[in-house]
DNA sequence: ATCACTAAGTTCCTTTTCGGAACCGACTCG
DNA sequence: CGAGTCGGTTCCGAAAAGGAACTTAGTGAT
């Protein structure tokens, strides 16, 4: 398997990469949920290279997780906008966030809130089972493959 | 910045991809907590250079997410296995995983079923609010600059 | 003892991608 | 008229990835 191949796999982490896996295009989406939208606001939070982010960019737009918007005509000017699909991501970005504040902390501390566009409370965010609400965490649980049966606490061998 | 100073960045998205964002790296842990532990079973999996995989695992290892434990003397042989740290991975893989479905899906279906150690039933995995456990979406939460004040819901524009 | 095989890498070389800086085009402002 | 803005593109050297063969330390079969 190639790397640019990742698209035709059938496993969603390697579909899901195929999108989101490349350099830099993850930090564009988090650009994108802190509000940023034009080409050169990217390039300066980012410090990529103007020829990488217009890549990025670009294929964004194609596999639909952006959206290029004209917001002035003469000189014409265009700005990204996350599309519901794009916006969808946002589970990833606070898993990922989650995962690094505590794996990794920083000397400063996470520069990050996270608050209810109602409430404007912060909120922890953990993963639950959608039906019993119960905590879900490696521990209590496993992914399988087609095969596999259920019941077995070690994974077998190969 | 450079790719390769992400590490020194404040923010836990930057961070977290100094770790997790280099190619082949997460397929690496998906792998693992499919139960692969040994390096030609990885690169049969993936499909990865050895090259590549050696230096990746010597990587996830340096950084505190696989533990390279011997499983046999004479010849020396190792295996790779997640720490707790690389194990608290797990919602980043579940929320990618659930995105791809939705998002991306592939024309088999997800190869995968998460269940429960406990009861073997499958769970369907979402984010919450570990205090009022209110599902979390992109739409009623915002992600925050330390600047930023909580309320209006469209973000400054620069 | 020799041959084939295994597991976990390493080496060598070519191709692809990235990084840095300058340049371009269409416009506005003073 | 010249300087500035915005959203890119072009060019080129450096770094990373891809492919295939080779190595090392053993085992087991003939």
């Amino acid at each position: 398997m190639r790397w640019t191949d990742l698209e035709n796999e059938a496993c969603p982490v390697a579909r899901g990469l195929s999108v989101i896996g490349e350099r830099w295009t993850l930090l564009i989406l988090r650009d994108c949920f802190l509000g940023v939208r034009r080409f050169d606001d990217f390039q300066a939070s980012l410090g990529i290279t103007r020829h990488l982010l217009a890549d990025r960019l670009k294929t964004l737009e194609a596999k639909g997780l952006l959206r290029r918007e004209q917001y002035q005509e003469r000189p014409p000017r265009f700005e990204y906008r996350l599309t519901e699909t794009g916006k969808d991501l946002f589970p990833v970005l606070v898993s990922l966030i989650t995962w690094a504040n505590c794996a990794l902390p920083s000397p400063e501390g996470s520069p990050y809130r996270l608050v209810s566009r109602q409430t404007g409370q912060r909120v922890t965010p953990v993963l639950c089972d959608d039906e019993t609400g119960a905590r879900l965490n490696p521990r209590n649980l496993r992914l399988l493959m087609p095969g596999e049966d259920a019941p077995g606490d070690e994974p077998p061998r190969r």
